[in-house]
RNA sequence: GCUCCUGUAGUUCAAUGGAUAGAACAUUGGUCUCCGGAACCGAAGAUCUGGGUUCGACUCCCAGCGGGAGCGCCA
């Protein structure tokens, strides 16, 4: 029989269906079961701890009673510990056997799809236009992306859609600016992007400086929202260089979107949104607004969301019910991911409380909805890097600095390399660096903003990952092998090395289980960290090429799952590897 | 004022209520007859404070202190 490939869940399993003969246990009892501590075994089941003591009894008589009910099996030893602990590990030929199952790519994706694929549709990136991008987007772009690998790896029909602001209050105050300085689009220059930007300052400060100025902004918005067709004709212009200067980023970055639907898209839309809230009785006017309120919520009760400003104009929360109507209704979503900053976190509870009401009265299937927050990139300051004042790093800036800097390195370590050679290798390891720096850390978490830290490139980042993959493929050049070929003759793992490596292996399932569950990157990031540095202690301790026929095909096998283990997960985290750096 | 997030080595980060809190950087001592030193092995160093719940708390609850965010027409 074949090893299971979530060795968790097989172990969890085995103990639920054992435990409902126990008296005690039953079929109320969750194993808990869990990655163990390598001094105690592989995998441990704390269940019996907190079953026990509601049932009254002895955790340990329990435990053991349990042990004793699961049939000998040659792949585990199984013992009891501490107050009720079991433990769980794997015989070497259990290892070998795992490692010889889930081996390569096509098996690992193969064993990793589930059984249930949804439809999800992950809405993130979602700049402005008329802005450049700068490093307060990376944030979403990144996480954004990866979780789109991670979940279509799963095997569920992934939705990406980029919702560019497009349609907001930015171009009242840009289309003022245009017509203040008598700016033709045709010829904004060499950077029409820069241009727009200092276009866009322009007009924030003259809104903020003169009321009349806002005022002419806020109609220049209502003039182009009703459809001016000379307004809408900037618009378009305006726009276009915008997707140009997006573009550039996202082939950068290997990121690609499915639909560019901005907030425009769904201009006509929110009428249809008006008057439906209103006809359920969830919306009403308030100071000439059209706002929702929640009383059953504690806080919501009294902070409107307001779905139409006073002076007739939409704003996002509009669009959002709008577009998850069309999410729903033309794309079959049935879960929809918003990627966005923690501080709009307000604003998407009140978006799905609204939405939950309002897809019942119109008795409308409502789609799972997740807010994937993430913590704010802070300045030196440690206030938030805004857009308005002072100088953002702009994040083609960012990017090329990365790649600067590993071109240097990849340079100085091999003097003899081509120009076009270095920058192929400087992209794959600067913007590496990068991704990994990003999505290494628990999203939710604020971090101030550091060349140094986003640009590291010795210890746990991404280069040091993808130092592994190099190693590993100049294994198998010396040995003219290929990391497909079969190694039948390999023995079971005996060194503590091989041991620990093809143990490290096998927990690949449950780092993805749980990267996808909480929707973080950073599970992944920490299990590839730990699987390169268990294979960089073996590669010190145990030679590949050794004579013994049977050792050697272990250690080629260990070193060939290593590698599709990791070019597996560095490419969901959308980092990619070199044969050579 | 109300609500939410947050506080772990000098620094930057990990740790689904489980056993002796893991790493990286920096500091420091080793490893080069080595399949790539962007490496490996070692040392030193931490849970804001005070209560509580629990067999067991970085984790949950309460209070305090510190940091940050959101709170009516920005997104």
């Amino acid at each position: 029989m074949l090893p299971s490939f979530n060795l968790c869940s097989a172990i969890d399993l085995l103990l639920v269906r054992h435990a409902r003969e126990i008296e005690g246990l039953g079929p109320e009892f969750s194993p808990q079961t869990r990655v163990a501590d390598e001094r105690f075994g592989d995998f441990q089941a704390n269940g019996v701890l907190p079953h026990a003591k509601k049932t009254g009894h002895s955790p340990r008589e329990l435990a053991q009673k349990l042990v004793d009910a699961i049939p000998p099996s040659s792949d585990w030893s199984i013992e009891l510990a501490g107050p009720g602990f079991i433990n769980f590990t794997a015989s070497p030929e259990f290892l070998l056997s795992w490692n010889l199952t889930y081996g390569n790519v096509d098996t690992l994706q193969e064993a990793s799809r589930t059984e249930e694929p949804l439809t999800i549709t992950l809405d993130f990136s979602s700049p402005n236009t008329a802005k450049q991008m700068h490093v307060g987007h990376i944030r979403s772009t990144l996480i954004g992306e990866s979780l789109s690998r991670l979940l279509a790896y799963r095997g569920h029909r992934v939705i990406r859609d980029n919702h560019l602001g497009d349609w907001g209050t930015q171009f009242g105050i840009l289309l003022l600016a245009i017509e203040e300085e008598g700016v033709d689009l045709d010829n904004l220059g060499i950077d029409p992007i820069a241009r727009l930007e200092d276009l866009y300052r322009l007009g924030n400060s003259m809104v903020k400086e003169s009321d009349s100025c806002l005022a002419r902004a806020r109609a220049k918005l209502v003039d182009l929202q009703e459809g001016n067709p000379e307004s809408l004709a900037k618009w378009e212009k305006i726009r276009d260089i915008s997707m140009v200067s997006f573009e550039n980023i996202y082939s950068m970055l290997g990121v690609r979107f499915d639909h560019s639907l901005g907030e425009s898209f769904y201009r006509d839309k929110v009428e249809e949104v008006y008057t439906s809230l209103s006809r359920h009785g969830i919306c009403q006017e308030d100071d000439g607004a059209l706002v929702v309120f929640h009383p059953e919520h504690k806080r919501f009760a009294k902070q409107p969301f307001i779905i139409r400003k006073s002076d007739g104009a939409s704003n996002y929360a509009t669009t959002d019910l709008a577009t998850l109507c069309f999410r729903q209704e033309e794309w079959g979503s049935q879960q929809v991911i918003y990627v966005t900053d923690g501080r709009q976190r307000d604003h998407f509870e009140q978006l799905f409380l609204t939405a939950k009401k309002w897809f019942e009265a119109e008795d409308r299937p409502l789609p799972s909805l997740s807010h994937v927050w993430f913590g704010t990139i802070l300045g030196e300051d440690n206030k938030a890097i805004k857009t308005r004042d002072g100088q953002p790093i702009k994040l083609i800036e960012l990017l090329e600095e990365a790649i600067r800097r590993a071109s240097k390195m990849v340079r100085q370590k091999n003097p003899e390399l081509g120009d076009a050679e270095v920058e192929r290798r400087a992209r794959v390891i600067g913007l590496g660096a990068i991704r990994y720096a990003d999505l290494s850390q628990d999203r939710t978490l604020d971090y101030v903003f550091a060349w140094d830290k986003l640009l590291a490139m010795q210890g746990n980042t991404a280069p040091y990952l993808q130092y592994a993959v190099a190693r590993i493929h100049s294994i198998f050049r010396k040995l003219e092998l290929s990391p497909a070929d079969c190694m039948s003759f390999a023995r079971p793992p005996e060194t503590q090395a091989e041991r620990k490596l093809a143990r490290k292996l096998t927990l690949f399932p449950m780092a993805l289980d749980q990267a996808t569950r909480e929707l973080k990157p950073h599970f992944l990031c920490t299990y590839l960290y730990e699987l390169a540095t268990e294979f960089s202690s073996f590669y010190n301790q145990d030679k590949v090429m050794v004579d013994e026929r049977e050792t050697q095909e272990l250690r080629i096998l260990l070193c060939s799952n290593v590698l599709a283990t990791l070019i597996t997960g560095l490419g969901l985290l959308g980092i990619e590897t070199l044969e050579e750096m």
